[in-house]
DNA sequence: AATATATGGTTACCTTTACTAACCATAAAA
DNA sequence: TTTTATGGTTAGTAAAGGTAACCATATATT
C-alpha cells in the first residue's frame, strides 16, 4: 500500500473509535464532542462570532448555528452583543464555567489515554501535518 | 494550546475538507468516501466478508450491511459464497473494476494534491501514529 | 441619497454515516 | 442435545453536516 493511501486510511479507521469514545466520556456531561468543541473554543478564546466557530471548526454556518442552540438549552452558553446589530458573540455561562472545568478534568484523561506512547513531539509533529492537509484541501 | 488538544483539534477540522473534497472526486462516479474504501479494501487484499470489512475499517456490522447494499444496486460488487453458509464473501463484478480503475487515478491525484508539501516518511509516521491511536481507543 | 452588494445569522429540507437492539441462520462448544 | 458464538440483516433512531433561500444589517458603488 502506498503511503498516501496509508495515510488516508489510517486516517479514517481512526475516526469512529474517536467520536465514539469521546462521545462516551461527555454523555455524563450530556454533551457531545460537536458541542464541546465550540465550549472548548471559546473557553481558551473568548467570546466569537458564529461565523468565528464555523471558519475555526470547518463547518458550515448552518451546522454551527444548530450546535449553539444546543449549548443554549443546555445553558451552557449565552449571547452577548456583538460589534455591530448582526453579530452574536458566543460566551460561556456560569453554569457553563462549572461544567467545563469538570469536563476539562474527563476529556484530557480521555485524550492521554488515547495518545499513550506517543510524545509531545510527535504529537505537535502531526498536529502541524493534519493542518497543512487541510490547508492544501481548502486551496 | 497544549499538545494533545492541538492534535485532536487539527484532527477534527481536517475532518470536513476531506470528507467533502473526497465526495466531490468521488461523485463523478456516482459513489461516496465509505462505499469507496470497501472497493479499495477488497481491491488490494481480494474477496471479504462483512464482519473483515467491518473490522478493518472499525465501524458496526449493519453500517456495511448497508454500505454494500449500495454498491450491489451499483452493481459494483457481488456476492460469491464463504467457507461455510453463514459467510458472504464481497469481490469486485467487471463494472466494479472498470470503475475502480479510474477511481483509483481520481482519487490518487485528490490524494497527493492533499499531501502535497509532505513527504512519504512524514506520511509514513502520521499513519504509524494515528494507528497507534486508534489501538489505545480500542483498549 | 439611493441602490447594489456583502456579511452574520436562521430556517427548512435533505443526506451521509453510523449506532443499538433484536433477530435469523448456521456453526462450534459443552 | 442443548448452549453459546458467529455472520449477517432489519428496524428504528441519531449525530452531524450540507445546500438553498432567506432576513436584517452593514458597506460599497453609482
Amino acid at each position: 500500500m502506498k503511503p498516501h493511501q496509508l495515510f488516508f486510511h489510517h486516517y479514517r479507521s481512526m475516526y469512529r473509535p474517536y467520536t465514539n469514545t469521546a462521545n462516551d466520556y461527555l454523555g455524563k456531561h450530556k454533551l457531545f464532542i460537536a458541542q464541546w468543541a465550540v465550549m472548548k473554543y471559546i473557553i481558551s478564546s473568548g467570546p466569537r462570532t458564529l461565523v468565528d466557530i464555523a471558519t475555526y471548526q470547518q463547518v458550515e454556518k448552518p451546522t454551527i448555528t444548530r450546535t449553539v442552540q444546543k449549548l443554549l438549552e443546555l445553558n451552557y452558553v449565552e449571547v452577548i452583543p456583538g460589534k455591530d446589530k448582526r453579530e452574536k458573540m458566543i460566551q460561556l455561562t456560569e453554569l457553563g464555567k462549572q461544567v467545563s472545568e469538570e469536563v476539562e478534568v474527563t476529556i484530557e484523561q480521555f485524550q492521554l489515554k488515547a495518545l499513550k506512547g506517543i510524545s509531545s513531539e510527535e504529537q505537535i509533529e502531526v498536529s502541524r501535518i493534519l493542518e497543512k492537509v487541510k490547508n492544501n484541501l481548502l486551496e
